[in-house]
DNA sequence: TATTGTTATACTCTATAACTATA
DNA sequence: TATAGTTATAGAGTATAACAATA
C-alpha cells in the first residue's frame, strides 16, 4: 500500500523490521479506514466504538486512551451521541465524572464493524500457512505485551 | 497503547492474529504520530515525506499511494511547499503534469525522522530475541508481498 | 485550590463540485 | 473531449486557552 519505509539502501535486520512493522501498520490502518468510511466513521471514531465495547470510560480517560485531548473528546462524543452510537452519564459518585457508554444501537454498529474488518484481513493473514499465522500472532503478542507492561511501569 | 481489539470473548485463532495485527498497527501509528508531531509534520506529511525520500512524483500518484483525492493532496503540498521541504516542477513533457520532489531541508528532516522512527521503535522489537526478530519479519513480509502482488494483479 | 469537562478559536485534513490549462 | 491540477466550500479532527462546575 505504501511506504514510510522503501527499505533499500543496505538496510540492518533491524531496519528490515521496523520497515515491516511501519507497512504492516499501514496496511491495517488503511483497511480500518476503509472500512470505518463505509459506516462514515473517521478512525477515532472506530476506535472510540472498539474501546466501549466492553466497558464504559470517563472522557478523561478516553481521552487518555487515544492520545488526545479533552476537548477533543468533547467534539468526538458530541458527534457520536447525535448519531445515537452512544451516550453520556454522569458519575453519581462524583459530578464532574462524566461517563460514556454505548446505546444499543452502537453496540450493533461496534459487532458489525469487527465482523467486517475481520473479513476484510481475512485474505491478508490467508497468505501464511495455519502454522505461519500461528507463529506470528505469537511474536506480535510478546511484542505487544512487553510493550504494555513497560509503559504500565512507566505510568505507575 | 489501546484497542480497537480488546479481545478476549472465546476468539478465534484467526481472530487473535487479527487482534494482534491492529494493536501492533496502532503502536507503529502512534510512533510515527508522536515523531511527526514532534516535528510539526502530521502521519500525512510524514507519509509525504518518506514517499519522497527516493525518488519524484506526480501529484496523482501520490494521491493514489495515499489514498487521498487530488484536491487533497494540492493542500498538502501547498503547506509542505511553504515550509521549505519540497517542491514543484512541471513536467517538461506534458504541461498539465506537476512533480513533487524533496527539497535539500525536506531531505534532511527525511533522514532525521527516520532514524527517529527507528529509535523509537527499537525498544518495541528488542522486547524479542535476534532469532525472533528475523523471523517476524520474515512472515510480515511474506504477508505484505502477497498482498502488494494480489493488489497488483487486481490493479492491472 | 485542583480536577473534570466544555466552549471558543484557529488550523489542518479531507471530500465534492466547479474550474483552468493542456493534450 | 479527456486528463491533471487547482480553487472554493464545507465539515471533521485536532490543539490551546479560557471558562464553569464540582470536589
Amino acid at each position: 500500500m505504501d511506504a514510510t519505509s522503501s527499505a533499500g539502501r543496505g538496510s540492518t535486520e533491524r531496519e528490515e523490521l521496523v520497515d515491516a512493522l511501519v507497512q504492516a501498520g499501514f496496511l491495517t490502518t488503511a483497511v480500518l479506514t476503509r472500512v470505518g468510511a463505509e459506516h462514515d466513521l473517521s478512525l477515532t471514531q472506530l476506535r472510540v466504538l472498539a474501546i466501549l465495547r466492553d466497558r464504559r470510560l470517563r472522557m478523561s480517560d478516553l481521552a487518555d486512551y487515544l492520545g488526545l485531548e479533552r476537548s477533543t473528546m468533547s467534539g468526538l462524543i458530541d458527534r457520536a451521541q447525535q448519531r445515537g452510537l452512544l451516550a453520556r452519564a454522569t458519575s453519581a459518585t462524583d459530578g464532574r465524572v462524566v461517563d460514556v457508554l454505548l446505546t444499543a444501537r452502537g453496540t450493533e454498529l461496534a459487532e458489525q464493524l469487527f465482523a467486517q474488518i475481520t473479513d476484510a484481513l481475512l485474505p491478508v493473514i490467508g497468505s501464511l500457512g495455519r502454522a505461519e499465522q500461528r507463529r506470528l500472532t505469537r511474536l506480535l503478542t510478546m511484542m505487544l505485551t512487553a510493550h504494555v507492561m513497560r509503559h504500565h511501569d512507566a505510568t505507575r
